[in-house]
DNA sequence: CACCAGGCAAGTA
DNA sequence: TACTTGCATGGT
């Protein structure tokens, strides 16, 4: 699995290039950004934020004190703005409470024990949370998505059912603990899931991934 | 028109 | 515990 897992690297590295993730201009843009981004279109999740931008309102202090309603509001087009307002403002009640409302204190501790914290956070699962951890502040850490499971899925590679943590678990125990390497892998699975490997897509089947056997 | 997107929690049996 | 449903906009 090990040797299958770099061949893949490898082989979307050179198909598709560096990505460049996470678009942002700072670390608490991620965090907004990887609540906003629960399933749904990036290029929505991008408006919202520019919404917030405009205003001057992308800061934790400044998001604290809106309302759920006008939160809501501004980041309507991202979809779910009711609920996703308040996992925004669940979020921000922690990191107040917790550290001050400081990324640099949230980063400072050991990232296991704040993954488990973030895990607490009503609206923050396990995939917001590694993208917290890995795309906002850096940690070692592979985040799992729903494209990552179905390209998995239906090359073979896994079980259909299997579950977060177990696909987590392959990427992490086979590969380098590297952020630049989680970062860049993560990436190019959802650009190679987002080119070929939509829920139905014929294009499918012109995957880079199947000439992997033979590269 | 139907289907989907960088999930998650709450409800049901 | 294991399945189902609600959440919602905007693009194809």
């Amino acid at each position: 699995m090990k040797r299958k897992l770099e061949k893949i690297f490898k082989r979307l590295y050179s198909v598709f290039g560096q990505q460049y993730w996470w678009p942002a201009d700072s670390a608490f843009e991620v965090i907004i950004g990887a609540i906003l981004t629960q399933n749904t279109n990036w290029s929505n999740v991008q408006k919202a934020i520019l919404a917030l931008k405009k205003r001057k309102l992308l800061t934790a202090p400044k998001l604290y004190q809106l309302s759920p309603k006008q939160l809501a509001d501004l980041i309507r087009s991202a979809g779910y703005y009711n609920i996703k307002a308040a996992r925004i403002k669940n979020f921000l009640e922690f990191f107040f409470q917790r550290y001050a409302g400081k990324i640099k204190l949230m980063a400072a501790g050991n990232w296991q024990a704040l993954r488990v914290e973030l895990l607490t956070v009503k609206g923050v699962g396990p995939e917001t949370a590694d993208s917290i951890l890995l795309y906002a502040l850096n940690k070692p850490v592979f985040v799992v998505d729903a494209y990552t499971k179905r390209i998995f899925s239906r090359h073979g590679l896994i079980e259909p059912e299997a579950d977060y943590s177990q696909l987590q678990g392959i990427f992490m125990r086979h590969l380098k603990n590297n952020v630049k390497l989680f970062n860049q892998y993560h990436a190019l699975l959802v650009k190679l899931g987002k080119d070929y490997c939509r829920k139905q897509n014929p294009k499918c089947e012109i995957c880079p991934l199947w000439s992997t056997k033979n590269a």
